[in-house]
DNA sequence: AGGAAGATCTACT
DNA sequence: GTAGATCTTCCTA
């Protein structure tokens, strides 16, 4: 099955199975006329305020809000002069969210080019920072819903192709988790990097 | 006002 | 592969 947009319920989960299974998904940006679309191919897991490295560790804020809040959304912050993309992810009444680390280009490569500033394919969607403005996301697009058929950022399944789900742990994260909660496609030239170093 | 943040680019050993 | 400069918000004091 293709062309589907995944379920609300689909991120009602723990982050961490969502995160591997939104491996193989495709992501769409539409824009006015055209959509750029990308297949996931690398995500990285956060929980709440027993993760140290995640945006909703220390409670509750204006900021992080959205963690807590309806899954199926987008939740959008800057590091480091970077847009962030995360799809907030959590069983009922729980915290969380993933973070889409890469993305092998699928359509509209030339327009991701123009925006990126570069003619190297590997290098156009290979980390957290760089798909988001290979794709045009910004803040303006914090918050949206993924589920809606009209959305500005939506995902959808993919025909099933078969690969293998390797697992790390999380990359730059100052305190991690004892626990690997990066997934990547075993082999795919897109993903940021093909080990954690600090593994 | 100051500093931290889940990153990226460049220039090398 | 690693090192250092730089990136822009939002939090905390």
């Amino acid at each position: 099955m293709s062309g589907r947009v995944l379920s609300r319920e689909f991120y009602e989960r723990d982050p961490a199975e969502v995160a591997r299974e939104l491996l193989g998904k495709i992501l769409v940006r539409r824009l006015d006329d055209v959509s750029l679309k990308g297949v996931i191919v690398e995500t990285e897991a956060y929980y709440g305020q027993d993760d140290p490295a995640s945006r909703a560790y220390k409670g509750r804020k204006k900021f992080n809000e959205l963690m807590f809040k309806d899954v199926g959304k987008t939740f959008i912050y800057m590091v480091h002069g970077n847009w962030l993309l995360n799809i907030v992810a959590h069983p009922k009444d729980e915290v969380g969210a993933v973070l889409i680390r890469a993305l092998e280009p699928l359509e509209g490569v030339e327009i991701m080019m123009k925006n990126r500033g570069i003619r190297n394919i590997y290098s156009l969607t290979n980390g957290p920072g760089k798909l988001t403005k290979a794709l045009a996301i910004t803040k303006d697009l914090n918050g949206i819903d993924v589920t809606e058929r009209i959305s500005k950022i939506q995902i959808i399944e993919n025909i099933d192709y078969g690969f293998e789900i390797q697992d790390s742990y999380r990359i730059n994260v100052k305190k991690d988790l004892p626990i690997k909660l990066r997934f990547f496609i075993k082999g795919n030239k897109f993903v940021s990097r093909l080990e954690n170093p600090r593994l």
